[in-house]
RNA sequence: GGGGAGAUUCCAGAGCGGUCAAAUGGGGCAGACUGUAAAUCUGUUGGCGUAGCCUUCGGAGGUUCGAUUCCUCCUCUCCCCA
C-alpha cells in the first residue's frame, strides 16, 4: 500500500495538489510539516500531522521536520490573532531540542537511506533583510493572490483588521518551502487543512520564483463528536511532554473518547492495518462496554508516546481508581506504588499535629486542603454522597484523624467519580 | 453634534419599592442509571452557618421605615439621525 492509498483509508486526506500521487511513485520523495516551537512540548493537537510523516517515512520517503521560529514570531492568520510574542533564540533552541526529542519516538532520524530531519526556518530568515525579502520573495507574488485567501479575507472582513505583519505571513511561510526546495530538495509539504492556503502560497512562488513544481497535502481537522474541540480537556492541553501531562491522565484522556471518535482515531493515530482496525471495530460494536477500541486505543498511544511501563503504571492506577478498588486494596498498597499510581493528582498537605487532634471533615475539605473553595460547598458536596476518603463515603460529622491514613501518611480524597486529591502527612 | 436603549449572580435573560440571594434557560458540579460513555431523570450552583445573619444586581451620592426596583451625577456599551 503506498503513502496516499494509506493515508486515504485512514481519512487522513482533506486535499492534494493535482499530480502528487505521481511525484510520490517516482521513488524516494522529501516532504515537511511544520510545527510552532512557542512552547518546549508538542501537544495531541499535533499528532495527525506527526502521523503523517511516520506514514510518509514507513513509505520510503524522507520527512522532514521544521520547526517555525522565525514563523512562530509573526502569528499565522489562520489560526487565533493574538500578537505573539518574539521568542529569544535560547529559548527556541531549547525549544527545538525539547521538539525533536518527541519527534524521535515516532521517526527515525537515523535510518537509511531516509533519516528523518530536522531544521528550524530561523536559520535562513535571521539574516535575511527586508529589502532582500521584498526583492526575492515578494516580487513573485501579487497582492492580489495573496488578499484571495480565505485567513487574510476573513480578517480583512472583520472589524479589527489585519496588521502587515500576519498579513506576510503566508509570503515567510511560502518562501521556506521554496528554501526547502531550492536546498533539501523538498517536494511536498503537509498539514492540517488550515494549511492549505498558506501552503498552496509556497507551491506558486515555487513555481513562479524557480520554475519548479511542488505539492500541497492536506488532512482534516480531528474532530469530535460532540463538536467540541479536539485535544482540550478542562485542564487545558494534552501535551506530550509527561511533566505538563502525566501518563495517567494522557491514558485516560485517550480511554475516555467517545465509540464514534475512537474508532476515527485507532485510524488516524495508531499504526494498526486495515484488517486490524476493521477487526477492532467489529468487535467493539459487538460488546460496546467492553470498550475494546478506548483500551486499545489509549494503550497504543500511550506507549509509543510514553513507554509500556508508563502504561502498566496507568493501567494500574486506573484500575485501582475505577475498576475493583475499594478501601481494602488501597491499604494493601506499598507507599512506592500508592505514589506512582497517584503521580500527577493535585496534593496539598496537612500538620501531622492537626490529624493528631482531629479535624472536622468540613474544614479538612476546605481550609485545611483547599480541596473546596468553601465550608459551604463541601457540605453540599458531602450530602449529594459526592466525598469519598479512601474509597468510602464519608457523612458530614465526621472528624478526620490519623486512623484514615494510608501507609500512615497519605489519604486518598475523592470529590465525585473522576477527581482525586492525595493527602500527605506533613 | 442631535435623539434613543441599556449595564443584574459563570453566560443569556426576567425582575421595576418590601414576599429578591434574585424567575427561566444554558453551562458547571454532584447523585441515580451505565461502559470511567451517550441519552435520561434528580439535586445543586454568593459567604458564614443551617434560626438567622453578612456581602451582592456598572460606580458615587440621594429619597424612603425599607431600594435590584425611584431621583441626581459619573463611567461604559449599543442603536438611529447628521
Amino acid at each position: 500500500m503506498n503513502f496516499i492509498e494509506e493515508l486515504r483509508w485512514r481519512g487522513m486526506i482533506h486535499d492534494m495538489s493535482p499530480g502528487t500521487e505521481i511525484e510520490l511513485e517516482k521513488g524516494m520523495t522529501s516532504a515537511y510539516i511544520g510545527y510552532d516551537p512557542t512552547s518546549d512540548s508538542l501537544h495531541i493537537g499535533n499528532l495527525a500531522s506527526i502521523m503523517m510523516l511516520v506514514h510518509f517515512q514507513k513509505a520510503g520517503h524522507k520527512p522532514f521536520a521544521l520547526v517555525g521560529g522565525a514563523t512562530g514570531m509573526i502569528g499565522d492568520p489562520s489560526g487565533k490573532s493574538e500578537e505573539r510574542n518574539l521568542l529569544d533564540e535560547d529559548i527556541l533552541r531549547h525549544n527545538q531540542n525539547c521538539i525533536q526529542k518527541q519527534l524521535e519516538k515516532f521517526l527515525d532520524f537515523k535510518c537509511n537511506p531516509n533519516p528523518a530531519e530536522m531544521v528550524n526556518n530561523y536559520d535562513w530568515t535571521k539574516e535575511f533583510s527586508f529589502l532582500h525579502f521584498l526583492r526575492d520573495v515578494g516580487k513573485h507574488i501579487t497582492v492580489n493572490y495573496m488578499i484571495a485567501k480565505d485567513s487574510v479575507k476573513n480578517r480583512m472582513n472583520s472589524g479589527t483588521g489585519i496588521s502587515f505583519t500576519e498579513f506576510s505571513y503566508q509570503l515567510v511561510q511560502g518562501y521556506d518551502f521554496c528554501w526547502l526546495f531550492e536546498h533539501k530538495n523538498v517536494r511536498l509539504q503537509m498539514g492540517g487543512s488550515d494549511q492549505w492556503g498558506n501552503i498552496v502560497t509556497g507551491t506558486e512562488l515555487i513555481r513562479r520564483k524557480l520554475g519548479g513544481e511542488a505539492y500541497a497535502l492536506t488532512c482534516p481537522l480531528i474532530t469530535k463528536a460532540d463538536g467540541g474541540k479536539f485535544g482540550k480537556t478542562e485542564s487545558g492541553n494534552v501535551w506530550l511532554d509527561p511533566e505538563k501531562t502525566s501518563p495517567y491522565k494522557f491514558y485516560q484522556f485517550w480511554l475516555n473518547t467517545s465509540d464514534e471518535d475512537a474508532a476515527q482515531y485507532v485510524k488516524k493515530f495508531t499504526l494498526f492495518t486495515k484488517e486490524q482496525v476493521d477487526h477492532l471495530i467489529a468487535e467493539h460494536q459487538l460488546s460496546p462496554h467492553l470498550r475494546i477500541l478506548q483500551k486499545t486505543l489509549a494503550k497504543d498511544i500511550t506507549i509509543r508516546v510514553h513507554s509500556e511501563a508508563d502504561y502498566n503504571a496507568a493501567l494500574e492506577a486506573s484500575e485501582l481508581l475505577f475498576g475493583k478498588g475499594n478501601n481494602e486494596s488501597l491499604k494493601k498498597l506499598s507507599e512506592e506504588t500508592l505514589l506512582s499510581v497517584f503521580d500527577g493528582v493535585p496534593r496539598s498537605e496537612v500538620p501531622a499535629s492537626a490529624l493528631k487532634e482531629g479535624i472536622d471533615i468540613i474544614d479538612f475539605l476546605s481550609h485545611e486542603t483547599g480541596i473546596f473553595s468553601s465550608k459551604g460547598e463541601a457540605r453540599r458536596m458531602i450530602k449529594e454522597g459526592g466525598v469519598q476518603i479512601n474509597k468510602q463515603k464519608v457523612i458530614e460529622d465526621l472528624r478526620i484523624n490519623e486512623t484514615f491514613l494510608l501507609n500512615e501518611k497519605y489519604m486518598l480524597v475523592q470529590k465525585g467519580k473522576k477527581n482525586y486529591h492525595l493527602i500527605i502527612k506533613n
